[in-house]
DNA sequence: CCCCCTTTGAAGCAG
DNA sequence: CTGCTTCAAAGGGGG
């Protein structure tokens, strides 16, 4: 289950945006670390994805906006 | 210096 | 539209 073979494309071009969880993942990423200095990565990304679901859509819209500017950011690159 | 591990969301291709 | 696949962040750990 999960993961399976990836065939992974080539790393170029502009980079595809980042959805609300990644600005909110930056954000508690440092946060843990202030914390649990000790923390690595892999660990954070589990407690952070069990803060994300008690989050409500009021907390989650300024992250939502967020995404939506990195969208609009990303299609102009794009289109560039 | 690149890949893995991990999370969710979304891009983007395939049908 | 539906469904699957790949990348985004990111930092220790592995190679």
């Amino acid at each position: 289950m999960g993961k399976v073979t990836k065939a992974k494309a080539p790393r170029d071009g502009p980079k595809r945006p980042k959805s609300a969880f990644m600005y909110f993942s930056s954000e508690r990423r440092v946060a843990l670390r202030e914390g649990k200095p000790n923390m690595t990565i892999t660990e954070c990304s589990k407690i952070i994805g069990g803060e994300w679901k008690v989050l409500t859509d009021e907390q989650k819209q300024p992250y939502a906006e967020m995404a939506s500017k990195d969208k609009e950011r990303y299609n102009d690159e794009k289109a560039a």
